[in-house]
DNA sequence: ATAATTTCGTAACTATCGGTACAATATGAA
DNA sequence: TTCATATTGTACCGATAGTTACGAAATTAT
């Protein structure tokens, strides 16, 4: 939610558009990789000085603990919705594999996956992005264990395997697909794989 | 192979021992993540100065390519014999898994893979070592093809799924295998989740 | 107007890392 | 011995990136 404004302020009066920024900083570090994209590239991009969005953040690290938070939102909530729909089973792996290999170029969104990424670049992250990271992965892991727990006790899941370990399975083949995305591996292959990944599942 | 060793050679002689420098720097990579180990921090592990590790490897990025090329060796050869044994399909899944899933601190291995970890940070490679992580994984994919193709011929690939996807397929598994096991997660539910994920094979 | 307050941005600081100049050292050849 | 050759390691260079000191600028309160 944007900060709520009340009585105007004393001082100079701020420019710096923290919602703006953070979109620049979320497409930058989405496109470009979470630890390739410097501070310095997001203020020539967003035009705001070094001073002002360490202002803002407090550090690299609270930028993109930020930006990891609008991720979340912008992207993992609507998948989320897909586990949590009142749709059957079979029909929630359709949308999750039609969400993921969606026509990215076509929506203007960048390719693969910025929890992905920022996974596999854990150890370069600082403590609060991190530990973000880790929250947000073990959040997923308990979003797919209690969409299978529910197929279960519904009859819809045929698969024999434990919760954890398909939990742990839904998360690679997630995660497998970002990354031939962003490796520019056809989409329609891409489907080809999920679908048979979770055939086994319904 | 040792580099041959003929004439006893004028000059000061090589104290540089490039297989015991390689061996220090792949372990390191392979630990520490291949872009996370600084040149420095391997000369002091190694007790070579920064320059003999230059005149001997040419750069960073040939020190990563040469640990590379050794990395291969080591290990992706062994994998890559399971796929050409004369054993039965089913046979090779199982062997693949559990070469897999070996209990790594007992043999003293590092946890992880470190092709896969170089192409997570891909980005950040050198020309060198970026072209041969490239070849290496053509090579992979072909080498699963290779697999399934004669596992197909032979009346043994029961999913009824493309081969170039069904190769991504592996190689997706493999790769979520190795990520889950840098996590910690125990050896014995990534082993579930790479049976469930082989089962529809054969 | 003047003061108090808040934000702005230039220009620096600091640390790290890949890479190298150079003088010392150790060998074989003359 | 002396020269030519090849390797060694200290100490430095240059670039990059995160971070901040500080004075200018813009606004409200007195």
């Amino acid at each position: 939610m944007p900060t709520l404004k009340t009585t105007p302020k004393r001082g100079r009066p701020q420019t710096l558009d923290r919602d703006a920024v953070l979109k620049i900083a979320l497409t930058s570090y989405w496109t470009g990789g979470p630890t390739r994209v410097a501070i310095s590239h997001i203020c020539k991009e967003a035009d705001v000085s070094k001073p002002s969005l360490y202002r803002e953040f407090g550090s690299d690290d609270g930028l993109k603990a930020a930006v990891l938070d609008l991720y979340s939102e912008l992207v993992l909530g609507p998948f989320h919705n897909i586990l949590t729909s009142n749709e059957g089973f079979a029909q929630q792996i359709e949308a999750l594999i039609a969400f993921t290999v969606q026509d990215r170029q076509k929506l203007g969104i960048p390719s693969g996956c910025l929890q992905v990424a920022m996974r596999a670049h854990r150890e370069d992250l600082g403590e609060i992005t991190g530990n973000k990271v880790d929250m947000l992965r073990s959040q997923t892991l308990r979003n797919y264990e209690a969409w299978i727990e529910r197929a279960k006790s519904h009859g819809e899941f045929k698969a024999d395997i434990p919760t954890q370990a398909a939990a742990l399975f839904c998360d690679a083949q997630n995660g497998g697909a970002m990354r031939m995305q962003r490796e520019g591996i056809p989409n329609e292959i891409i489907k080809q794989t999920l679908t048979h990944a979770f055939s086994t599942f319904a």
